[in-house]
DNA sequence: CCATGCAGTTAACAACTGTTCTCTGTAATT
DNA sequence: AATTACAGAGAACAGTTGTTAACTGCATGG
């Protein structure tokens, strides 16, 4: 199944690569809608028509690093609902997650958190569209805990999706703390625990 | 006190306005960080010479849209939260007032939510201090009513930023059904509304 | 071993950008 | 009635942008 791939691919991949970094590079501090595509190559220190062997527009890109930025997050989403322990444990250990995430990948977590509602529409789109996805893969691990017992489908997404966006809320809080001092940081995730306890708060009591 | 300003001053304020609202009108289908200052002016039909009597930059003229878009929401914030009925009644009449808001208002909206994590620092500021502004009255109100007896400052705080964030994700949502079937739009409140009132439950359930 | 495919280059294009300086008309002040 | 202040116009600047076309070199498949 694995094709090894020749010299050449292996060099286009590595171009692709160069291009995708180079682009979240600058778009730490812009929006995608006004990143030029000259602007890419010139940082990746390549022709600037070299960049239409890629990609067809920054747009283009941008859905690209879309994926890049949470394609991969999926198994870690199931792992954590379904994990061990009561539900305080389940809290602290997602705020850990999430805390340890924007530490390691703070350009990906700040582009998808720009350009969520950003101005180029079919990048938000594709962000929409994986959100989505994490939403019913929470209901779904939701689905299998005792404590779902009598809820509805429906309920369940929307529980869901309370998780999906408190998520993203928190970790875009994270992301206000890269420079700060490190008990700001420890604020935050006390803050972000306290919110998730009182939503499993009000789970525990939404049958009535 | 209300100094009657001259023809001068009316026509100042009438070319800044009509500045504004045609840079909001731009940035419908992109962020501010691509908006270029000709491109505004040209839309007004001005020089482009003409803006730097009213802004800075395009950044400065963000911030502009910002009062603009949050200063004169604050007292509707308390009103609410205060207002008569139990709360359900409330729930149901604060995502009656945001669906309004939305349809009355939508590049408003809009623009806050693709700006509060944009690309241009001095806007994202702006936006981060009113809805800190926004957390605090609804704290205050919240601080009055007779189920928050026992709770702390900081507890009540942390419910204000959850109730300000999910009023936002709410009118993002609405946002994003506005030239959808009016059913969509129903949908979303009745998504909304559940999600507010899991929320007032694990209010409701908070002090064990 | 040779012909082909294709990643990346070079050069050129018209169109656009923010900013400066100079100028004009007229409302406001004296 | 004369002077000043100042919103907006006009022209020019150096630099930037996306896109096209024709090219070069080399890894690849027949």
């Amino acid at each position: 199944m694995s094709h090894t791939l020749g010299i050449r691919q292996v060099q286009k991949q590595k171009t692709r690569q160069a291009l995708l970094d180079a682009a979240l590079g600058l778009l730490e501090d812009q929006s995608l809608s006004s990143l030029g595509l000259r602007e890419v190559t010139r940082a990746v220190g390549v022709a600037p028509t070299a960049f239409y062997r890629h990609f067809r527009s920054t747009a283009d890109l941008g859905v690209a690093l879309v994926e890049e930025a949470l394609g991969s997050l999926h198994p870690m989403i199931g792992t954590t609902v379904s994990g061990s322990g009561d539900s305080e444990d389940r809290i602290v250990r997602a705020v850990g997650l999430i805390a340890g995430h924007v530490q390691a990948q703070p350009a990906h977590v700040r582009f998808i958190a720009r350009e969520r509602h950003g101005g180029v529409q079919p990048v938000r789109e594709a962000i929409r569209d994986q959100l989505a996805r994490f939403a019913e893969e929470v209901r779904d691990a939701l689905a299998e805990q005792p404590e779902s017992e009598g809820w509805t489908q429906e309920d369940l997404l929307m529980l869901a999706g309370l998780y999906v966006d408190h998520m993203l809320v928190t970790a875009s809080q994270f992301l206000e703390t890269l420079d700060a001092p490190a008990a700001r940081r420890e604020e935050v995730a006390r803050l972000a625990t306290r919110r998730m306890r009182l939503i499993v708060i009000g789970r525990r009591h939404w049958l009535a």
